[in-house]
DNA sequence: TTTAAATAGTTGACAAATATAACTAATATA
DNA sequence: TATATTAGTTATATTTGTCAACTATTTAAA
């Protein structure tokens, strides 16, 4: 049951419809874990251990308000902790536990090794390539106007009822 | 404030961010439209109007149960029909009306406009490596092992509880 | 040719994600 | 010092996605 062939769709869509089926096959190969979502947080946090929750944010595209959630359902899995910075103490440092450390190599393996199958028939010109236009894509849509989830900005002033930015259809 | 720049994350993490930018940027430029979501699903009737539902579920990778809601909203809107199809009444053709044909353009056009906008400093080569490389991501996917969202199986001799696959994070 | 299986679509209950405003606390700036 | 900004939290409402069970129809098998 093939998907998504010949069809002519604009790039973001063809773009989501590929990080869906990724994601479906991850959380397959991830089945086995007691975390069953948020597995790109973890993986963002074995490259940025202590980093600060807006760091994420910035960094993943995620509401503040909708990370606090995320950090409160990994916490509760015992797979980090939520330290405050005694520097500034607004700001509160993510790290992963001993628990959460062992856990996120696995997760970590299953992303690559995911990444490893899909590019297997792809040359490394045409998957740095690839890469790189992504990059390049998302860049020049950050400079076009866009409705301000993941930004968080200050809500005064607010005048319009927003709309739904949600990544789906 | 940028994101995304020169971080490590896995391809599929990237499509997402790259595809929720995008649909925030579409989501502005038609926030005058009385729709205000499903925009693919109108952009693939644009081209295949008259289609079955199972049609559009199955290319734009969306769940036939949550293809329900989105038919009876666009049809709410006074945008599209639902024809029963008199060769096999299991079918429900799908299409456009007068008013849908007419606003679908606009969004259509949008699509459009953005593409243009980000792949602007991109050249054509590299464009079309891109593009092609999207594409086969996506089909190495299909045969990998995922949880089974978007194929429509049978629900006998189900075992474990699912696990969501919804494409955030 | 009757029975079984598969397909297209629907429903309803529930879980998860998102939007939004209002809030605390801490720090930076004028 | 007063003001604004930043990091994070809470609460509420809405939207969206999941999933099992369902009807109706068509196809395939015995």
């Amino acid at each position: 049951m093939q998907v998504t062939e010949k069809m002519n769709v604009p790039v973001g869509t063809k773009a989501l419809i590929m990080s869906k089926r990724y994601y479906g096959v991850l959380s397959k190969c991830l089945e086995d874990l007691e975390v069953e979502r948020y597995y790109s947080v973890l993986y963002f946090l074995a490259e940025n251990d202590g980093c600060t929750q807006q760091h994420i944010c910035n960094n993943l595209a995620v509401d503040k308000t909708a990370m606090v959630k995320v950090i409160d359902y990994l916490i509760k899995a015992g797979y980090i902790d939520r330290n405050v910075n005694p520097d500034d103490r607004r700001e509160h440092f993510i790290v992963l536990t001993k628990k959460g450390t062992k856990h996120t190599e696995e997760i970590v393996g299953a992303f690559k090794s995911i990444d490893d199958k899909i590019f297997a028939d792809i040359s490394k010109t045409e998957k740095d390539i690839f890469i790189k236009v992504l990059c390049r894509l998302t860049s020049n849509l950050e400079i076009l106007p866009a409705n301000d989830l993941f930004f968080n900005y200050k809500k005064t002033a607010r005048k319009k009822k927003k709309k739904s930015n949600v990544a789906k259809l």
